[in-house]
DNA sequence: CCGGAAGTTGACGTGTCGTCATTTTTGTGA
DNA sequence: TCACAAAAATGACGACACGTCAACTTCCGG
């Protein structure tokens, strides 16, 4: 073979190191949905993999910071999610639904591990990190982008970027505790609320 | 005096005991505001008092159990706040209204101490202690009046509760960012979404 | 094939954890 | 008033997690 690897590896150093970092996140995510996120030491996530403890402080410096780079690996997957469902929309109605279909279908592939309930494998959400805040931003943008095309109302997109974040938190939690999960029926509940309120949302069946 | 002490007191050994666990919360309440609740240590929160370490131990189970307690506290202040917004409102408007103005308020109050950023002095709020739950409970029993009432359409009641929670938790953290924080336009911004939508939020001035 | 840089290892000192035998304080009945 | 038992506070203790670091192993370029 003139290519005796491939063209990616490029050399054994790079691969391990990409290899560990990826070792240890995947183990973080089972002992945080296993033990909890409080509950979880460094020691348990470092023996979850095959490497030694003072390995771990070679690529993150804290049990916070390997949550924030998992966080950071959502947000990165989920934002061009979020922008593709507002180039594709044919509507600010289209737009808000998708949205809410997408990060309802996130947060259930998110917790298919078995494990500890939803709520103690994560600290309090910080959404002051990078990512994070291009999530709200990307959020922010979509809504500011109807406000200016005359689709929306002229309101506080601050402020209403903040409450569909927390309906799509609290209403997505909500939905997880129910079995199964019904996702179109969550994101029909949260888009009507938003576009025309209480008259707008579907009405109990 | 005939009255050495006063009615109140029963007994010294009653009264250090409340007086302690008082002593103990309050000092929580400092550590966890200074420091973060998660850098903060159960020996941080006694050194906060005269107590020795063992003694916290006869109060708490944990720096969580503490925290809990907080929450409870707060949690009981503010259901008959809820409850008597529900009583002396003259329309739903009304009712929602005052409740996110009492939410707000109760928040502005709860971080006037100096310290680190407010995100970080809680861990992830659970709604499952029971003092929580009595307050998740309250917000359902009077959106479900309203609809009883004909005031709301019958909508998912766990939902709209879950709206509306997730809506004041996130505005109400919005509206701290903000200095100094306006209470009443953030109350009016969330009602008027939840009333009608974006239609009924109020304009960007 | 060698030398050095990069990366890994696990033992170490520090500090927190929750426990518990001991001491101190408080209430009670003689 | 005193003595005694129950209640509560104390701080030392063994166990364990923390983050560090000197020694060691692995990898790469010359």
């Amino acid at each position: 073979m003139s290519q005796p690897a491939a063209v990616e590896p490029i050399g054994k150093r790079e691969r391990t190191k990409a290899a560990n970092r990826q070792a240890i996140l995947a183990a973080a995510r089972r002992v945080f949905a296993q033990l909890g996120y409080e509950a979880a030491t460094v020691r348990d996530i470092i023996r979850g993999t095959e490497l030694a403890s003072g390995t771990f402080y070679n690529y993150f410096k804290s049990k916070e910071e390997v949550f924030e780079a998992l966080a950071d690996d959502g947000a990165r997957r989920f934002k061009p999610i979020l922008r593709r469902a507002r180039e594709n929309a044919r509507s600010f109605e289209d737009y808000l639904h998708s949205a809410f279909v997408a990060y309802f279908r996130f947060i259930v592939e998110d917790n298919q591990l078995e494990g500890r309930p939803i709520d103690e494998r994560r600290p309090h959400l910080r959404l002051d990190t990078p990512e994070m805040m291009a999530v709200y931003l990307e959020v922010r943008q979509g809504l500011e982008e109807a406000i200016a095309h005359g689709d929306a109302p002229r309101v506080d997109a601050d402020y209403l970027a903040c409450a569909c974040i927390g309906i799509a938190q609290e209403v997505g939690t909500a939905m997880l505790r129910r079995v199964p999960p019904d996702i179109d029926a969550a994101a029909d509940f949260a888009t009507g609320l938003i576009l025309k309120g209480l008259g707008g949302a579907p009405r109990q069946s």
